[in-house]
RNA sequence: GGGCGCUUAGCUCAGUUGGGAGAGCAUCGCCCUUACAAGGCGAGGGUCAGUGGUUCGAGCCCACUAGCGCCCA
């Protein structure tokens, strides 16, 4: 074995045999356990929530399959329609091409042959994670069974008339000319204007105070050429006499009329609103309850129109409205019409004032662009119908959050639910089964032969397609039963559905996991998981979110692999939306990688996402805890030589039974470690089955590292080495060592699975077993009967006694290499038993010259003192350090001691407390009293004793 | 405006039913002790954001205040 650990030389060997073995199958026997990945987009690359989650599931799919479960992960991605249109016209784009020159079908084709050529980014990548899905089913949102599925549910919902088509407000992107729902629409806080504008009163009409118009004010001038209304609140006394009078409408020379509505706030501006149906979500419901005309004033791409569109709620076209609109804005994009249209106002002396104004503005987030509230005909899911089960099964507990109170956000979205936009006017997805006639008849059905053969339509009939595709999210709504073969009835459908849980973030429980939970209730009748588990979300060391534009993102492969500073630098600063932070950035990267990044591996990597994984929302990434797992591989590695180094070509015991062979002589250090492994696999078990990942990678750190590695390892020499030793001794440590390492490598597997495959098959010819590899091994099983308290009490009393004389050695400065004299004071029969059955164990830890026993009557020479209990301690001091030193150390300690004997004495002189508490509590801080004051005494003792001298 | 969360050691974070403030990293000291210097051993370091309340007893429960963050409108 090398003498130091390295990752690279280990991990992808392994990585490829596993695969190559067929280990990520499920096994088909046990108890169904699966987990489905949330499907990453096609077009990304794995980022650091990714790798956190995706060890998060692996760890738990690596647990359950070692336990003998059937268990799969099911991994794929999805087709992400918006995301994925844009690299391909991005990509023709930079040939001087646009997707227009393109048929449909070609377009469609050139996507496709991206996806294969660069699809798999993620898939490799989750290799390099050592994530264990089965990659051989291995899902596509656009493959064929999934399309399947796709159509098959969407019309079925058209049957039931969940699925509806309608001429409505929608959030439309000018940038990619498409509807989108309002989760992906952001709300920015940005600065803006409101400007107040005069409206002429018509009909010769006065304002109270003896003016001609009203004052409207908005942040959006343009859409006044869509007015249909001006509101005010029914309340308000200063408008009482114009409700129902009318406005003359400047520029579009309409009249438009005062109308009175709760939705006015009379507190705000002038108390007069403009209403604009077709241009505002607000405005639509106003217009709705007073049944204004919708007057849509803008094209697809924002800019203004010739003529507007007038129609009334509910869509019928109203053809004798002026719809003219002024020429001079023909064709100008909304923002140059804003400035038009307010120099017009001012020179028409009808611009009363302009204010500085902060406000929300809705901007897609994939485009950034600034959203317009657009009337179009779109295809919607009604959502009422599935959300109430869907609310039904997380109340009663057939649905899980883990951690518990993410359900109120659940519960907060679902019973607002809207109903769902669900087609875009993209190329790229699931094209709706939806054919018009010419009459605009609408048929649904999984084609045109099928559309006509139900509908007896005559082939003279000609149909035409909707040329919408999905929301992308409608397919990945059905994923976890998509991907189990229905509509087929599959073995899969029956056993991983429910899969068991979704491990995902918060920021797509909206998005995903609520549309999940609703579909999958609506088509399987069960629910598609029993417990979400809710991770945090990772941000830089700063708590800072990482994005590229803020130039702070890690790639987990750099931290896995290690990257040089200039390549790093590059790689921040290109492909910055804005250019001018590329400085910044640079000189950020320079100052905290001055050396770039070091190579991890990726054990090191999964250990800290999981020792970062805590119930909180927001993980800040910590790269010295990176660091730090790396060196822990290093000692795991390192202790592996020095088992290998004591057991190779030696007599292991292999094969014996432990309990019943006379053998083996196993030492108190031997079966204390047996016992502290079982209480630390209990410890895992727990916390992992409760998602606290943290505290499962606590438990196995503190086992691993400071129970076997600082403390067995060395206990284990003076029996190894020691002459006195007899071979079924020796024999009973190296089991021990051999075998407690071993159990450990599968307790750690899940977690850091490459080091512990390459420990393991090293391992392998020592042990029983009958395994290929250390992922298809058993996991250990929790055995109670080898904690014993007695063993654990001796233990402790040996490391106290080490650790005094260590405490004594660090404190005064004495090397270690010294050896020491000790001796005992004041020792018990049971100190004496000890000291006579574990001297060994004390020389050789402490680094003992000798150790005696003082009689009572004799007494010490000048020392330092430690205390084990009652046991004193004392390494006589003469020749070795300073008398002064020692008096000032134990000062420290007295001090120490006081401070806690005034607070115990005070607290037992207060009645209150004595009455109160509950007696054991009682009792015990009486016991600690007393040996607070024991050990003071002998504290001061000993420092008056070395005063004397 | 509504909802949720956070504030504990220099840093990143644990702290289970209220009963002796913890870990990792960083710092300091001693040591290249035959597994490991990517290491060992030891040490120092906290007014648990603030105020008030409940309680014999509060990091934990309650109220208020301050600061930070997220989601929704």
């Amino acid at each position: 074995m090398d003498t130091s650990y390295s990752p690279e030389n280990i991990e992808q060997k392994w990585y490829k045999k596993w695969e190559a073995d067929g280990n990520f199958k499920a096994s088909g026997d046990g108890n169904p356990y699966c987990i489905l990945i949330p499907p990453p987009n096609v077009t990304g690359s794995l980022h650091m929530g990714h790798a956190f989650q995706h060890t998060i599931m692996d760890t738990l799919t690596r647990y359950h399959r070692m336990k003998g479960d059937n268990t799969l992960w099911q991994c794929g991605s999805d087709h992400a329609g918006i995301a994925t249109q844009m690299v391909v016209e991005r990509q023709l784009n930079a040939l001087g091409q646009k997707r227009t020159d393109f048929t449909r079908d070609e377009f469609i084709e050139k996507v496709w042959q991206w996806k294969e050529s660069s699809g798999g980014t993620i898939s490799q990548q989750m290799r390099r994670l050592g994530d264990s899905p089965d990659w051989d089913r291995e899902a596509f949102t656009m493959d064929e069974n999934l399309s399947k599925a796709v159509q098959e549910v969407f019309i079925q919902l058209y049957k039931d008339k969940t699925i509806y088509r309608g001429k409505r407000l929608v959030n439309w992107d000018p940038k990619f000319q498409s509807a989108i729902s309002d989760l992906e629409v952001e709300n920015h806080d940005e600065k803006g204007f409101m400007w107040h504008f005069r409206y002429p009163l018509a009909d010769g009409e006065k304002t109270l105070d003896g003016k001609n118009y009203l004052v409207v004010a908005t942040t959006r001038p343009e859409t006044m050429l869509g007015d249909s209304a001006v509101a005010v609140d029914p309340k308000d006394e200063r408008y009482q006499n114009l409700i129902g009078k009318f406005i003359d409408l400047p520029l579009v020379n309409r009249r438009i009329p005062i109308i009175a509505d709760d939705y006015v706030d009379m507190e705000f501006g002038t108390g007069c609103v403009k209403i604009t149906p077709a241009h505002d979500f607000n405005d639509y419901e106003v217009g709705k309850r007073h049944q204004l005309p919708l007057i849509n004033i803008f094209s697809p791409t924002a800019t203004v129109l010739a003529q507007a569109e007038v129609f009334q709620f509910g869509g019928t076209p109203i053809d004798d409205y002026p719809n003219q609109l002024p020429e001079k804005y023909t064709g100008q994009d909304r923002f140059v019409a804003r400035k038009l249209i307010v120099e017009e106002f001012d020179s028409l002396n009808l611009l009363e004032k302009t204010e500085d104004h902060g406000l929300m503005v809705p901007r897609g987030d994939r485009s950034h662009e600034i959203i317009e509230p657009l009337l179009t005909d779109q295809w919607y899911v009604a959502t009422a119908s599935l959300a109430k089960p869907a609310i039904d099964v997380v109340k009663n507990g057939e649905i899980k959050f883990v951690p518990e109170n993410w359900d109120k956000t659940y519960y907060h979205w679902m019973n607002n639910i809207q109903d769902w936009c669900i087609s875009r006017q993209l190329w790229w997805g699931h094209r709706i089964p939806a054919w018009y006639d010419e009459q605009g008849n609408v048929y649904v059905a999984e084609d045109e032969q099928t559309v006509r053969a139900e509908n007896n339509l005559s082939d003279e009939i000609i149909l035409k397609q909707d040329d919408d595709v999905l929301d992308t999210w409608f397919s990945s709504a059905l994923w976890p039963f998509a991907t189990m073969g229905w509509p087929e009835k599959t073995p899969e459908l029956e056993d991983f559905v429910p899969s068991s849980v979704l491990v995902t973030g918060f920021d797509i429980i909206f998005f995903w996991v609520a549309r999940m939970i609703m579909m999958t209730l609506k088509f399987t009748g069960k629910v598609p998981f029993k417990e979400i588990y809710i991770t945090g979300l990772i941000r830089d060391e700063n708590g800072d979110k990482m994005s590229k534009s803020k130039g702070n993102v890690l790639d987990p492969i750099d931290l896995i692999d290690g990257i040089e500073l200039e390549p790093l630098v590059v790689k921040r600063t290109s492909g910055l939306m804005n250019p001018k932070a590329a400085t910044k950035i640079e000189k950020a990267t320079r100052k905290q990688f001055s050396e770039g990044i070091e190579s991890y591996g990726t054990d090191a990597l999964r250990m800290t996402f999981c020792a970062l994984a805590s119930t909180s929302r927001d993980i800040n990434f910590d790269l010295g805890r990176v660091e730090g797992y790396k060196n822990y591989c290093n000692k795991l590695w390192n202790a592996t030589r020095f088992v290998l180094m004591n057991t190779d070509d030696k007599d292991c015991g292999k094969g014996l039974d432990p309990k019943a062979s006379e053998q083996l002589d196993f030492s108190i250090a031997d079966k204390w470690i047996i016992g502290r492994f079982n209480q630390a696999l209990k410890a895992f078990e727990t916390h992992t089955n409760e998602y606290r990942f943290d505290l499962a990678t606590k438990a196995l750190f503190q086992f691993s590292k400071n129970d076997y590695c600082d403390w067995y390892l060395e206990l284990s020499k003076p029996v190894l080495n020691s002459e006195e030793s007899n071979e079924a001794q020796k024999r009973g440590t190296r089991y021990t060592l051999v075998n407690i390492l071993e159990s450990m490598m599968r307790l750690l597997h899940p977690m850091i699975p490459f080091v512990t495959e390459e420990i393991w098959q090293r391992l392998k010819p020592m042990v029983a077993t009958s395994s290929d590899s250390i992922m298809l091994a058993p996991f250990p099983i929790y055995d109670a009967s080898s904690i014993d308290q007695a063993v654990n009490n001796d233990i402790d009393w040996i490391q106290s006694l080490i650790t005094g004389v260590r405490n004594i050695r660090g404190e005064l400065n004495i090397s270690p290499n010294k050896p020491v004299n000790l001796l005992l004071k004041n020792a018990a029969e049971e100190d004496q038993r000890r000291l006579k059955d574990y001297q060994g164990f004390l020389s050789s830890l402490a680094r003992l010259e000798s150790v005696k026993i003082l009689p009572t009557e004799e007494t010490a020479p000048p020392s330092s003192t430690a205390l084990a209990g009652t046991l004193e301690i004392l390494v006589p001091v003469a020749g070795l350090i300073d008398i002064d030193a020692e008096v000032n150390r134990l000062q420290k300690e007295i001090d120490k001691l006081n401070n806690e004997n005034k607070r115990l004495s005070g607290k037992l002189g207060n009645a209150r407390f004595v009455d109160n508490a509950p007696a054991a509590i009682v009792e015990k801080e009486k016991e600690k009293l007393v040996n607070t004051e024991q050990a003071l005494a002998k504290l001061v003792d000993q420092q008056q004793e070395l005063k004397s001298h």
